[in-house]
DNA sequence: GCGATGTTTCGGCCCGCGCCAAAGCCTTGG
DNA sequence: CCAAGGCTTTGGCGCGGGCCGAAACATCGC
């Protein structure tokens, strides 16, 4: 009655409030200093600190010395992935933090997750590639079809670069808030990366909402029309 | 800083090795009652009622009163969805509930995740139907093709009564021992269901494993071709 | 009805763990 | 160097919650 992995030690450390306020804050895809966490979730620091090391043996985040600042980040994709995974069971189920905030269609329409888009953008963008052709259920989970990648290059996409990397190139994440995919993986993040590099977006300066530009909104929506369903 | 679902709860429900093991037990699809479950955690019949009781008011899991037996089954799809998850990052963090068992490579084969099948024939199943061209990626998700329809039909199943149902009808599950997709909704539980009317294969007494006949498993590999990648 | 079986509720024990303040360590900047 | 800032370690407090045994319900078979 004891095969395979072990749920509990991740449970535990998603269990207490203030390691999933840390957790949660660090979806924001930002290296977030050890102060920073504390107070994002309300704790001193001697607090943070010991929760950051429990996070960081557990395999959670990963923790990188700079100067005299330590930062934080999520240990990898796989990591926001199981964490927006949860997400949207949480709310499935109804277990909101509050009554949904102010800030929360702001969330609901662009966030970060981790490093990749969601909410309502994201999923329009995944939409949009999927009807174009763009993208197609490869051999091995998703891939980039060739007019694909004239497509992302035409984007300003250094293509070569993400291939070469170990990380896989496409992958699906199901978006908490609109219970469908978009798109993770290195060209996930590349097309995040891309978004704040013209300046159609900015990231929030807390949380992990994204905000367009008026005109960034409306080339985002020519380039990924959402009506593009072939 | 407070916007969005709250993991907490759901993660304090994982976080607890008796849960946990709950949980684990219930994966393997079947009913199982408060007493099993309890034998299965190895606690008296008094704690096990108070953690069901916890679990279903946190949406987990359902309870079904049968005679003097209380039923318990995992709460549904999206459940299991997130606790494969869930195992698949502990997995890949290392964390395993024992050195790896006798019973782990059976695991790894062939298992049940919930309601389908999973582990390498699970990832085989999925892989032979998209090189086939039955599955395809839809403008929602995952959808089946014409061809594939003809497929499925051919196969024994029911695909009107599986469209009429409100559950997707394709879905795809990350499986934590191959680390690749495998089929889940509804038709990767007909599909399922069909490989134990069949007797292709039965499902193990206790825990998740799936056994295939020695018949059984050639017809399976005629049906899902590892090799049809056209 | 009357035991047998399955499950829940109650009371009480006790361990684990989150929390903070204070002190110590390391890095940086003057 | 010394002082300041950022983080960790240590020690001690207190709460939350898991655990069990015993008793109370509920259900079934006879």
């Amino acid at each position: 009655m004891k095969e395979g992995p072990d749920i509990t030690r991740i449970g535990a450390m998603l269990g207490d409030p203030t390691r999933a306020n840390m957790l949660v804050a660090l979806m924001g895809g930002k290296a977030l200093t050890a102060g920073e966490l504390a107070f994002e979730a309300g704790v001193t620091a001697a607090t943070a600190s010991g929760h950051l090391r429990q996070l960081s043996q557990a395999g959670l985040i990963a923790i990188r010395q700079q100067g005299r600042h330590r930062y934080a980040t999520l240990a990898g994709d796989e990591v926001g992935h199981a964490l927006e995974t949860l997400l949207g069971l949480a709310a499935a189920n109804g277990h909101l933090r509050s009554r949904t905030g102010p800030r929360d269609p702001g969330l609901r329409a662009a966030r970060v997750c981790y490093d990749h888009l969601a909410g309502a953008a994201g999923v329009q963008a995944f939409d949009s590639l999927v009807a174009r052709g763009f993208l197609e259920l490869g051999p091995d989970a998703l891939a980039l079809t060739a007019p694909g990648r004239a497509w992302a290059q035409g984007f300003g996409l250094d293509l070569a670069r993400l291939e070469a990397a170990r990380r896989p190139l496409c992958r699906s994440c199901l978006d908490w808030s609109e219970r469908r995919s978009h798109l993770a993986g290195g060209l996930g993040a590349a097309i995040l990366s891309r978004l704040f590099e013209t300046g159609w977006a900015r990231r929030g300066d807390s949380g992990r909402a994204v905000t367009f530009t008026a005109t960034g909104r409306a080339l985002f929506d020519t380039a990924f029309a959402p009506g593009a369903r072939s």
